[in-house]
DNA sequence: CGAATCTTTGAAAGACGTCAACATTGGTGG
DNA sequence: CCACCAATGTTGACGTCTTTCAAAGATTCG
């Protein structure tokens, strides 16, 4: 699944694809998307781009996840999103004409596919369906991040981990959630020691299970409870 | 400025759409435009679209200022976004499919447009330049969401009232900051009553001054320090 | 195996929210 | 135009959720 060398990954049997913005495109489109892009192999915590330089292209996930984040005042840390398999990284500031606001490193090993900006506009003008699924996209993610704003502000830090879990539940679909500590207390919003302490309530309630560094959902129903609105 | 009946607005001469993502439209743009709308006048505090129902096309803000926002679990209102003249709004739910996530009322008396989702799509269809003004602006917003997480989940609520003051201040332009404190309160995400008491000290430290319900910034710059990145 | 990193725990301090009482304001009807 | 009432704003006291700091325990990986 995973190919650590760089060599090149097609696009017509690729599996990730098949779930991505690019999912319907016909043969024609697929050999096109394969001649234009490169792909390479990314270790874990690796960079894919940072806040502040300027877009070249947008990256398409093939295998791994990655955490979309911002950075405050010190330097903290803000996990803005997680992106799995399919997910394509990086075109909000191909349109906004900005230099990123986020930063994306890759949370483990990853296969990345890269699109540069002027393949990836043309590809666009001349795709509807494309273009609608890019906005839709754009527009979903507004909406989403309305949500979490909200729950920012009004949710306590037990809510807010009851609703990060499943979100990382649906994140990680049948694996085990694999992130560090710190992690998600950045996706959360709290502090690691306030996330060590919540997990372990969590788990003492039999909410969850947690070996090692990996963790699973034991009961979604009550963490829906927990997690409100 | 502000018309009370409701009869039509003409595009052609309306000041806000010379700054609005119609701003370049050609003349038989307008005329379109100007045929298809429907224009209405608003009292304040009167709802214009609300969470969960079903968009049924875009809203033009000719005159005034509209809050949009989520309720959490209690029902408080998290304040997301406060709109000016020119601002279109609830152009996101036309793409994404959903019912609309947040809703939006007016916080003056307001004239709008109303722009039918059928006829707002056909305009984007045929009009590029369009088009790529709501991509820009959905990519935008999406860049200022996720300074707004990372503000409310690493700022203390005094940085963040510094923060949305600096935001106020744009969005009033010359006039003073008019906004009640609980809306205030909403809008950083906190307490009514801490909201006050920070407005009292920053009073104190000269950075504003207060007329009653209205608020003027007089010490830009050690806001700006204060608000941090 | 050992250094580096990540995780856990405890104790203490502080920021912020909540509740309750009171003051002010602004809009409405008489 | 004034008086009144509901809505909005203000203040104080108090409790608590969270953060912070410090130190000790695990884990991982070269």
């Amino acid at each position: 699944m995973l190919d650590k060398s760089h060599k090149h990954l097609s696009c017509s049997n690729c599996e990730s694809r098949k779930l991505s913005l690019f999912g319907d495109f016909c043969e024609k489109d697929i050999h096109e998307l394969d001649d234009d892009k490169s792909c390479a192999y990314y270790k874990k915590n690796q960079p894919i781009f940072i806040e502040g330089s300027n877009p070249r292209g947008v990256y398409c996930l093939n295998q791994g996840k990655v955490k979309v984040f911002t950075r405050g005042d010190e330097g903290k840390e803000q996990i803005i999103h997680i992106a799995k398999a399919g997910e394509i990284i990086g075109f909000r500031a191909m349109f906004s004409g900005e230099p990123y606001k986020v930063s994306a490193s890759t949370l483990e090993e990853c296969n990345i596919c890269f699109i540069g900006k002027e393949d990836f506009l043309t590809m666009i003008d001349s795709n509807p369906s494309l273009r609608n699924g890019i906005m839709r996209e754009l527009s979903k993610e507004l909406g989403d991040r309305a949500i979490f704003i909200t729950n920012l502000a009004q949710k306590t830090v037990r809510e807010r981990l009851a609703f990060a879990l499943l979100i990382l539940g649906e994140i990680y679909g049948n694996e085990p959630i694999n992130l560090t500590r710190e992690d998600m207390a950045n996706f959360i919003g709290t502090a690691t020691e306030t996330l060590i302490r919540l997990l372990k309530e969590f788990k003492e309630e039999g909410l969850i299970a947690i070996h090692t560094r990996k963790l699973d959902i034991i009961d979604k129903e009550s963490l829906i409870l927990i997690a409100g609105k």
